[in-house]
DNA sequence: CCCATATATATGATCAAGCGTATGTAATGC
DNA sequence: GCATTACATACGCTTGATCATATATATGGG
């Protein structure tokens, strides 16, 4: 089933879930407590975000021993994939999109980092 | 009070709300009687999407006589006409949105037509 | 097997969205 | 003033979204 317009902009409607959307853009991915720390929010709030973008299509995810990967899906039409550009672009320097990726960097003990440096 | 993600997004998000969207872009301005035809539904539920939309600040409108014109708003952002023209683009050939500018072309008696003509 | 960590889901409550029908308002012409 | 046309809004209803808290599941290590 391909993803409609009402899907994606349902989706990207909830800050919550574009600032997700948007943090995962920029890093190649993401697991579930590296967005909950970056955004500030409580574990099961970004879970059933990501389930929601999962079951739109939006997002794959991959375990990787305890931890759970998300990416944007590889699948995703291009047109998705330039609103999502051209969003990125246009909220750069507002909040709380500007503060994420800060935030994330400066996560202590990333699991990636942690094992594969 | 600027536009923000959220308010766009939701806004899109209704198919209703998205195909008036689309029709305003191609057209400098439609009344609703217009887009009432070209969509195919009720007055009363256009018009309430109508409201939102005007709410958003995403479209403004103007009456002259008995009708009310809408356009979308001169002073939308230049990200939001991005995220619109992308959309255009990437549902040229889908329904209902493929249809609804030749629904429109068809409508007989269209009241810029019949008085400025 | 038991425990700790990471993630997912269930529960119950609140709040907003969207609908059709009915009615209100605004402009025009007679 | 009255009727007509165009548009807006109120009402009652149904459905769905989002939340915080609590609990379940999964993996890996002792």
């Amino acid at each position: 089933m391909p993803l409609t317009t009402e899907s994606l902009f349902r989706a990207l409607a909830d800050p919550t879930r574009l600032r997700c959307l948007l943090l995962m853009r920029g890093e190649s991915e993401l697991c579930v407590c590296e967005l909950t720390h970056a955004l500030g929010e409580i574990q099961p709030k970004i879970s059933r975000h990501l389930a929601q973008l999962r079951e739109a299509g939006i997002v794959a995810d991959r375990r990787q021993g305890l931890w759970v990967y998300y990416r944007l899906h590889p699948e995703l039409p291009a047109w998705a994939l330039e609103v999502l550009r051209i969003t990125a672009e246009g909220v750069a320097n507002q909040a709380p999109f500007a503060t994420d990726h800060t935030a994330l960097r400066e996560m202590p003990n990333r699991p990636g980092a942690v094992c594969c440096a």
